[in-house]
DNA sequence: GCGGAATTGTCACGAAGGTTACAATCGGGC
DNA sequence: GCCCGATTGTAACCTTCGTGACAATTCCGC
C-alpha cells in the first residue's frame, strides 16, 4: 500500500510548503518516522489541554482548529488545507493542544510523532531555525487575527472572506468576478465567529450594493475589485 | 557609566525571564553586543512594517505594543514591562515589526542588535530551541488573546489580568492577597483594551464584591482565590 | 493649607452585533 | 405535483461596551 511507502511519504513532504526547504536528509528522517492516518469527518483529534500525539501534515481534506467556550460558542480559528500542518507549538513545548480540533471532512494526514521529531531536531539543532521561523509566521498571523477581531467590523471581514474564498477557490476563478461559493450562510457565519442573521444582513447589504448575489446554496462575487476595496477602506493603516 | 559596563549588562540578562536560562557562554556573548538605551515617555520605537534594530530587553519603564487603525482606535497587545522581552520575531525574520510601538513612560532597555543576534544563533544553533519555546509561549498567548475577545467579558478579563499581575508582581507577593499594584485604572483599560470607564465600572463591581480594594494609584487584591474562581467561571472550557 | 494636575467616579447615550423567534423560500425525494 | 427538511429573510429585543462629558477626589509641590 503506497500510504505506508516511506517514498510515497517523502513526496508528500518535498510537496509540503513547511518541509520542503529542508535538507534532503532531514526530509527523508522525517519520510521515515511519518505515518499515515486517516480521519472519518468531524472525528476529534484533539482536545484543548491534551498533549497531541505529535504534529500533523494534512494530504487531503481540512483540519479545524477552534475553541469551544462553555456555553457552546465556538471561534474557528483556522482550517488547516492540503499542504499545511497542524501542531507545531505542542510539538515543540510539549504542552497541551492549543485549540479542539476536528476533522473538517474525511482527512488523511502524515503523522510525525512529537518524541520523534524532537529526536530529530536535537541530532540537527541548525532545523530549529527553519521551524522558529515558521513560528514567527504563525505568531504574525496570530496578531493579525487579535487585530482584526478588536478593529475590523463585520462587513469588512465578511468583505474579506468572500475574496479570500473566491481567490483560493478549488474551480480557479476567472478573475473573481462571476464566481459563485457553495457554502450556506450558516458556514460563512462559522468563519467569521459571527451570528448567523449578522452575516445575512451584511450579505443583503452587499446584493443591494450590487457586489454579489445571492442563490440558495451560493454566493455569486459580482463585483470582486469593489469587495476588495472593502476589505481596505477603514481597515488597519498600510503597513 | 555602568550603564557602559559589559558586567552591568550581563547582571540585567541574568535577571531577565527569557535569558536567564541560557548557557553562561552564550549570556556573556549577548551581554558583549548589547547596548544601554533610554528612552522618553511616548518616543517611538518601532513603527508597524518597518524592520526594528533588534531585540529589547526592557530593563526599566515599559514599552507598548500596539495596532493603530486608520481612524485613531488602538489595540494595545501588550505593555512589556522590565524582565521581558520586545521584538523577538522581528528579530528572527527579520521581517517589519508587528506592532506600532512605543515608551510607555521613559522606558530603559538593553538592545541587542539583530545581526549579533543572529551570529551567535548561527554559532550555536542549540539556542534556536530555547528561543523557539519562547515563540511558543508568545503564540499560546496570542491564540488565547483570540479566544478571550471574541468569547471572554471584560469582567473576566479583568480578573485574570489582576491575578497575572498579581503573580509576577516584581515584589513578589506573600501569596497574592493583600498585595497592592501600583497601577492607573486607564494602564489597566490599555491592557485590556478596554476603555476606562468600563475598566472602572467591572473594578468598582469587585470591590462592591469584597474582592479587590481601590486606591489613588493601586488596585489591592483581597481574595485573590476567588478573584481566580472568576477567571475560570464561564470562560472557556476547564483545560 | 492651597492650587493644579492627575486620577477616579459616574452618567447618559449610542453602536455593534448577538439572541430568539418565526415566516418565507428552496429543492430533493416520493 | 407535493411534502418536508434545510436554508434564507426579517424583525424585536437585549447585552456589552465604547464615547464624551463632567464632577469628585487625591496627591504633590509650593
Amino acid at each position: 500500500m503506497a500510504e505506508h511507502d516511506s517514498q510515497w511519504r517523502l513526496a508528500i513532504l518535498k510537496g509540503n510548503a513547511w518541509f520542503k526547504d529542508l535538507p534532503a536528509e532531514a526530509l527523508e528522517e522525517f519520510a521515515r518516522i511519518s505515518r499515515f492516518r486517516r480521519y472519518q469527518n468531524g472525528e476529534f483529534i484533539a482536545a484543548r489541554g491534551v498533549p497531541p500525539e505529535g504534529l500533523l501534515v494534512v494530504i487531503r481534506g481540512a483540519i479545524r482548529s477552534a475553541t469551544l467556550a462553555a456555553d457552546g460558542h465556538e471561534v474557528v480559528f483556522s482550517l488547516i488545507q492540503p499542504g499545511y500542518v497542524w501542531g507545531l507549538v505542542a510539538a515543540i513545548d510539549g504542552l497541551g493542544s492549543v485549540h479542539d480540533t476536528q476533522a473538517h471532512r474525511r482527512t488523511d494526514v502524515l503523522l510525525v510523532p512529537r518524541s520523534a521529531f524532537l529526536e530529530i531536531l536535537d541530532a540537527s539543532p541548525e532545523l530549529y531555525g527553519h521551524f522558529a521561523r515558521l513560528l514567527c509566521t504563525r505568531l504574525r498571523k496570530a496578531y493579525t487575527a487579535v487585530d482584526e477581531f478588536a478593529l475590523v467590523p463585520l462587513r469588512q471581514r465578511l468583505a474579506r472572506q468572500l475574496c479570500t474564498l473566491a481567490a483560493t477557490a478549488p474551480g480557479g476563478l476567472p478573475e473573481g468576478d462571476g464566481a459563485t461559493l457553495r457554502l450556506t450562510q450558516s458556514e460563512i457565519a462559522v468563519m467569521l465567529s459571527a451570528a448567523r442573521p449578522s452575516v445575512n444582513r451584511e450579505l443583503k447589504r452587499l446584493q443591494e450594493e450590487g457586489l454579489v448575489e445571492l442563490g440558495y446554496r451560493g454566493v455569486t462575487i459580482r463585483q470582486f475589485a469593489q469587495l476588495r476595496d472593502i476589505c481596505a477602506n477603514q481597515g488597519l493603516l498600510a503597513s
